[in-house]
This record gives structure tokens, C-alpha cells and sequence, in this order.
DNA sequence: ATAAATTCCGTACCATGGTACGGAGTCAAC
DNA sequence: GTTGACTCCGTACCATGGTACGGAATTTAT
């Protein structure tokens, strides 16, 4: 099913976000708000609600709307070089980020484990770890 | 080296956290302030210490300060099995959370390596795969 | 053609996790 | 015994990522 001309509130209905969301990205600039027809009302299409997931999909993966910004420049297409730079810099951004989060996951599993198994002592290993200094 | 009555200054110092950030959390109940000892100046101990170290470290796993405090709350290491359970909620986000990186990854990287060997073809082949949906 | 719904736009407010400011009081040193 | 550093406390402010409100215009339904 296509919607070539949605408005506003269908739009956001279509993306899965409330429609204020979509003004405010509006005025970060993640998002154009096409031409109104003179004293008439915006017409959204398909690409916006891709645009939209595509922004709520990089950011619920840890990236700040800042950074959806600038992989959303990569849309732009006419300066590849650039838009390369750009993703490679957000590619390293990303293995950082997973490091990072795979030793939280380490932590994490240990500790889930080790309560689990309950090592006979009294305190609670995932409290005492918290407490080691 | 015990610092066995610290000034509130004394005592960022040791956890290594400003002072402003000792207040926000004991108004948050994260942390009790000690009597004062009428007109005085309150003084703290080690414990006090650990007890912000604790909830860094517990924030630095993703732990958000709300989850802190219900952590704290278990600190006397007697409810293991209610720790855990926050413990193993935690894990499975920070799991999702991990999927979704090494897909934005394996994607960039994806974009990247075109980018780089210039398939060539004039539109930059990141436009298409952002625009996917 | 009139009511109901929706849009537009600006502005205000919300939560989270702090940080900064400013006046008054206190404490330590010289 | 005054200077300087620190504390206390309240309140204000910051960034991020939204959400809500309200009046005017416009569109849609009946």
C-alpha cells in the first residue's frame, strides 16, 4: 500500500511515532517539511516515514540525534568521499561502542550466573561486586 | 589511607565525582546525608564512598539512577534472587541492544567497502540501503 | 453550510542526569 | 580577628529527546 500524499498525522500514524516527534524533527533538521500549497497543508510521502524509521531504528541502536543527523547526510548522495569519511567514522564509533557493550554483557553474565548458582555465601555476589572498590 | 570524616569536597574528591552531583543524589535518595551537627558541617565516611562508587559502576552497566536505587535498596546482599532478576532484565537489553549494533555495523561496513572500491556506478551506494526499509 | 477533525505554528512543559550560582554561615590559618 | 576556603541550601540552568497546549486556519463529513 502506497501513501503519496499523506498528511501529517497519517504520517506519523505510518511511522510509529507521535506526530509533535515529527515537528521536532523537524526543527532539528533530520527532517524537510515539504512545501505547504499557500495557506494549505503539508503532503508528506513514503520517504518520510522511511526517513523517520530510519532515524528511531539508529537511534534505539545507541546513536544521539546529533549522529542520526550526520548519517542521514549520507542520503545526500552527490558528495560520496565525504559521506564515506562520515560513515567510517561512525563505523568506528559503532565497534567502540560494541566493545564496550559486550564487557557490560560479560559483567552482566557473570554476575546473573554466579547469583544463580548461589556460591554458598551468604551475600549476594551481584551486590558484592557492585561494592568491591 | 582512611579518610574516616570527610567534608561533602573531600569526599567528590575521593568517589571522583563533583560535589554538585553528591547533593543531586542524596535529593534523590540515592544517598542519605549525615546529621549535621547543629550549625556544623556534615561529615562523611568511607562508606559514603563506596556507596557513589556503587552507583557508577552500576550506571556505567546501564543501570539508569531508578534502577540504582532499587539496587541500593537490596545492598544488605539479603535478596539476591530480586537483584538477579534486575540483573537478568538488564542483560537482555543490554543483549538487544548488542544485536542491533553488529547490524548497524556489518551495514556501515557494507557501505564503507563499496564506497571504497567505487563499484562504479555514479550514485553513491549508501543512498540506496539507507532508503530500504 | 455547518460541525468535527485536522493542521499549523509558537511556545511551554516534561523527565533524566546532572552543573552552576549566590548569599549566608562556618572553619582554619596566619 | 580578619582573610580565604569551604559548606549549606535553595534555586536556576544545561543538554537531550521529546510531549502538550492553544488559537487560528483549513479540510472533511454530514
Amino acid at each position: 500500500m502506497h501513501h503519496q500524499d499523506m498528511t501529517i498525522g497519517v504520517l506519523a500514524r505510518q511511522a510509529g511515532v507521535n506526530l509533535e516527534t515529527i515537528r521536532y524533527y523537524q526543527r532539528r533538521g533530520l527532517l524537510t517539511a515539504p512545501a505547504k500549497p499557500l495557506g494549505g497543508i503539508r503532503r508528506y510521502t513514503d520517504i518520510d516515514v522511511t526517513r523517520i524509521k530510519f532515524i528511531k531504528r539508529a537511534q534505539h541502536l545507541g546513536f544521539t540525534l546529533e549522529e542520526v543527523g550526520a548519517l542521514l547526510k549520507l542520503e545526500d548522495g552527490a558528495h560520496c568521499t565525504e559521506a564515506r569519511s562520515i560513515a567510517v567514522e561512525k563505523l568506528a564509533d559503532v565497534k567502540k561502542r560494541l566493545e564496550g557493550l559486550r564487557g557490560i554483557e560479560q559483567t552482566l553474565q557473570t554476575l546473573v550466573t554466579e547469583c544463580a548458582t548461589q556460591k554458598g555465601n551468604v551475600c549476594c555476589p551481584l551486590i558484592a561486586s557492585l561494592q568491591e572498590n
